[in-house]
DNA sequence: TGGTTCACG
DNA sequence: ACGTACGTGAACCAA
């Protein structure tokens, strides 16, 4: 994708006389501790951070005049002549404004014998050429002549930060006039502050007439024959050498010989330190302070609560009924709720609040009675955490209404804190606190004694809770969100909750008999490394290996890390064979993984009663709409490796006879680009239900038939499959797959020839991304992608394949999710047994009995299939087996 | 706490 | 010419 370059020009001279006079009635509190005025230096730094945020500007120069006389001055002596002189209160601030501009990092620029219009005209005209977009700052309407399709003149209005743009549109609308008619305008017109005359007694409206009728100045004269007698006509004739001149006075000149080019005013940034040295020098405390303030935030205010202290006898007397809403918060005092301590809640009842720390206070049938009861809504952050919390105390959270947590994460998935105060915030709510901050972190991570801090806190997340609701289900109507959070994440967090509480059973015995297996393999392959090595030293240290291998061994130095060699597969892979040490790092770096992350994480994280593990998915965390899975993270089991695969034989179903049972979707994510590119080719190929990594080897080889494709062929095709999901780059599919870029590159515009509409796609989505600032998936999902427009080209590209690839990862986890729903549904409504135990992206694990797979053979593959309808049909593959390895 | 490595889709 | 594949979590080292 092209990169887009902004071109920002900006009327010095004229940006600070609007800035002046637009602070002039407060020009004697704008000064500085030497006397120096600062109001235009105010004034002009406002424009520029207003300016540089909505244009986004890659290039920059600001124009300033040279000095009084230019080569207009000897076309027409009196130009300009009997102006007013400059207010030295303003003169003063100019070498000023300049010195910021230098802080900002921005070029300025004058040129002898020209006016500042001049630069940015012939500026203007370059960029015009090379594909700028164009933005001119000025306060004098005459440069809207510069307008066109890509430059807009951007006229500052009564302050300096509004501004009226002028496109060729806006110029029509304004004046009924293209901007190059402006030019006749002013030579029939004149100006009376350039001090030059046009033709006598003709005003803005004879003008436009005129020209709308005649098209120019010279159109005028040709056919002024033909106009009626009349004072008007007179005049025309009489002042015909003064039309011209003065037309030619107006015309900005755009071919003036610079000594900047468009690659000198590249803007680099903001040079902070010098910006923070010139603001003291200005004294501008607020603008220091608000470059601090986005270092650390300062102390909030917090307006206290009154609330009641629970206890068994007072919840006795009081009476809840009748109410219909509240707000509800379970403090757990750590991560993982499934084992973290139960200490305290509060509940808002319409203006009051009650709080506790003996959570077993919950139990209270009146309070049972609210959570549980279908009719009382109940909004609360992150409902997930409160019904698994909840579950433990044997209560059934039945009514989620609002889930702050889940909602603000749809708004915007790059939301993805999980604390209430941080989301507070950025919903411009700050009457709360971070928990960090009242209970601390890591070994110092407590609940206060001091019941008016702990209570108080409680309070205010209820309150929070309560205070934006409104305002945040507003902004999810606004985006059309509503169906995603009521029929999807909502219903899902509940879905997720029941299968964490579930948890999947581990053989701890199978896992303790693999390690100790592992472990004497690790030891005999580290002896013998130690030997080969000639000494012994961590091998655990990236560090310490590099040492051994580049400095004592010299090997070659495929690739560099920050701190050092980088001693990664890929890099030992091409060190295969140039010394028998290698094989043996590759084979104990894989044993060594698997028993330290999954023999020994594993049996860590087993529960003990039960002997199994139950995962948190985070529902709210990642940028495309997936879960992730920690604590353990059973999203990452290994598979591909059969060493490492043997872990599954450790995950079994609850009972003895029972199964374990695996639906999976295939290629869904290539379904979903096929459906929402309309590739036609693509569509055709999945609709025919052939093989698509065949199908797409045969399309960029030109095979003509099936039999042709090699295992090679197939290979490579789909890893150009793969990479254009992820939106594709030569670099990067070259790496993969060990080829040359230019080979890569080959790849992909033949694919992309083949596949035409999966080309319109990716521009499209790039294209509109940049347009509205976000992308979503097929159900509305939303991620934003400030980075589309940065003007480092790393940081764009990465968010252009973002854009290309967070819809079709996205709609895929939209997908899933739905299935799980019904698939929960469907489990309970025909009563089984089974149980849904755990989301691998693309595949549904379950534990079943004996006699209800065949149930399950029919309908887990209906439900996915179903859950959404596509132009192109899903596919789902089952299996079973004893364990979840014997589930292949 | 950040960097590196490696497990998965 | 630029220098990357998209999305995760956990273990470990080094500071």
């Amino acid at each position: 994708m092209e990169e887009k370059k902004r071109l920002l020009l900006i009327d010095g001279n004229s940006v600070a006389f609007r800035a002046f006079f637009a602070l002039h009635q407060s020009l004697e509190r704008f000064v500085n501790h030497d006397g120096l005025h600062t109001n235009a230096i105010y004034g002009f730094k406002t424009m520029l951070d207003n300016i540089i945020e909505n244009v986004e500007p890659t290039h920059i120069l600001v124009a300033f005049d040279a000095g009084k006389k230019t080569f207009r001055n000897t076309k027409y002596s009196d130009y300009k002549g009997g102006r007013a002189k400059t207010p030295t209160e303003l003169s003063e601030q100019f070498p000023y404004v300049k010195k910021m501009l230098e802080a900002y990092g921005m070029k300025h620029y004058e040129l002898k014998n020209y006016e500042a219009d001049d630069i940015i005209g012939t500026l203007a005209y370059q960029g015009e050429t090379q594909g700028f977009e164009t933005t001119i700052v000025t306060g004098d309407r005459d440069l809207t002549q510069l307008a066109t399709k890509k430059t807009t003149v951007a006229v500052t209005q009564k302050g300096v930060t509004e501004v009226e743009n002028y496109t060729p549109e806006h110029v029509k609308e304004k004046y009924g006039l293209t901007p190059a008619q402006i030019i006749d305008m002013k030579g029939l017109v004149g100006d009376s502050s350039d001090n030059y005359p046009g033709v006598a007694k003709v005003g803005e409206k004879t003008a436009v007439k005129l020209i709308k009728q005649f098209e120019s100045i010279e159109g005028i004269y040709e056919n002024i024959d033909a106009l009626k007698k009349s004072k008007m006509k007179e005049h025309l004739v009489e002042d015909k050498e003064k039309a011209f001149m003065c037309k030619d006075l107006a015309r900005i000149r755009c071919d003036i010989p610079l000594k900047v080019t468009l690659d000198d005013i590249e803007w680099t940034g903001i040079d902070e330190k010098a910006l923070v040295d010139f603001f003291h020098e200005m004294d501008f405390k607020r603008f220091l302070e608000k470059m601090k303030m986005d270092d650390e935030p300062s102390q909030k205010v917090i307006q206290n609560i009154n609330f009641d202290v629970l206890s068994q006898e007072k919840l006795d007397q009081i009476d809840f009924s009748g109410n219909k809403e509240i707000s509800f918060y379970l403090e757990m005092l750590g991560e993982n709720y499934h084992t973290a301590p139960l200490v305290g809640f509060v509940l808002n009842i319409g203006a009051k609040y009650y709080v506790a720390r003996d959570t077993k206070l919950l139990k209270h049938l009146k309070l049972r009675k609210l959570l549980e009861d279908e009719n009382i809504a109940v909004d609360v952050f992150d409902g997930k955490r409160t019904f698994v919390g909840l579950d433990r105390l044997g209560i059934h959270l039945t009514a989620v209404r609002f889930d702050l947590l889940l909602v603000s994460y749809l708004l915007d998935t790059s939301d993805n804190s999980n604390d209430l105060g941080k989301l507070a915030q950025l919903h411009n709510y700050t009457q709360v606190l971070e928990d960090e901050q009242v209970y601390g972190k890591g070994s110092k991570l407590k609940i206060p004694e001091n019941d008016t801090e702990y209570y108080g806190h409680l309070c205010n997340k209820a309150r929070t809770i309560k205070k934006l609701r409104n305002s945040m289900m507003k902004k999810l109507s606004d985006n059309h969100q509503e169906e995603l959070y009521y029929n999807i994440e909502r219903p899902l967090s509940i879905v997720l909750a029941e299968m964490e509480i579930d948890g999947i059973t581990v053989d701890t015995r199978r896992l303790e008999e693999m390690g100790s297996e592992f472990k004497e393999r690790i030891s005999e392959i580290k002896e013998t490394i130690y030997q080969e090595a000639g000494e012994k030293f961590n091998l655990n240290s990236p560090k310490q290996l590099g040492v051994i291998l580049f400095e004592k061994m010299k090997l070659p130095v495929i690739k560099k890390t920050k701190t050092g060699y980088s001693t990664a597969v890929s890099v030992l892979e091409k060190l295969r064979g140039m010394a028998p040490i290698i094989d043996n790092i590759l084979k104990y770096r894989q044993i060594a993984k698997i028993q330290s992350t999954y023999v020994e994480g594993l049996l860590k994280v087993t529960f003990k009663k039960d002997s199994k593990v139950h995962t948190r998915y985070t529902q709210t965390l990642t940028s495309t709409g997936r879960l992730s899975s920690v604590d353990p993270n059973l999203q990452n089991i290994p598979i591909r490796l059969a060493e490492g695969k043997k872990i599954r034989q450790a995950f079994i179903p609850q009972e003895k006879e029972w199964q374990i049972f695996s639906s999976d979707y295939s290629q869904i994510e290539l379904r979903v680009l096929a459906h929402i590119s309309r590739d036609a080719n693509m569509r055709a190929a999945f609709s025919e239900g052939q093989d698509i990594h065949a199908n797409t080897a045969m399309n960029i080889f030109e095979l003509d038939s099936p039999t042709e494709v090699t295992s090679n062929m197939r290979r490579q095709a789909k890893a150009v499959n793969f990479g254009i999901v992820y939106g594709i780059s030569d670099y990067g599919l070259a790496q993969n797959i060990g080829i040359t870029r230019k080979q890569a590159k080959e790849f992909i515009e033949k694919y992309f020839q083949v596949f035409p509409g999966v080309k319109e796609y990716m521009e499209r989505i790039v294209s509109s991304a940049r347009e509205k600032g976000y992308v979503e998936t097929l159900f509305k999902r939303r991620r934003y992608l400030p980075d589309i427009s940065s003007r480092n080209y790393n940081i764009r590209s990465f968010a252009e394949r973002t854009a290309m690839n967070t819809p079709i990862q996205g709609s895929a986890a939209d997908i899933i999710k739905v299935a799980m729903i019904n698939m929960q549904k469907m489990l309970k409504e025909k009563k089984l047994k089974a149980k849904m135990l755990l989301q691998v992206h693309d595949e549904l694990i379950f534990e079943a009995p004996n006699e209800e797979i065949t149930v399950l053979e029919k309908f887990v593959p209906k439900v996915m299939d179903a859950a959404v309808s596509l132009d192109i049909p899903l596919k789902v593959e089952s299996s079973y087996g004893k364990t979840w390895f014997d589930a292949k």
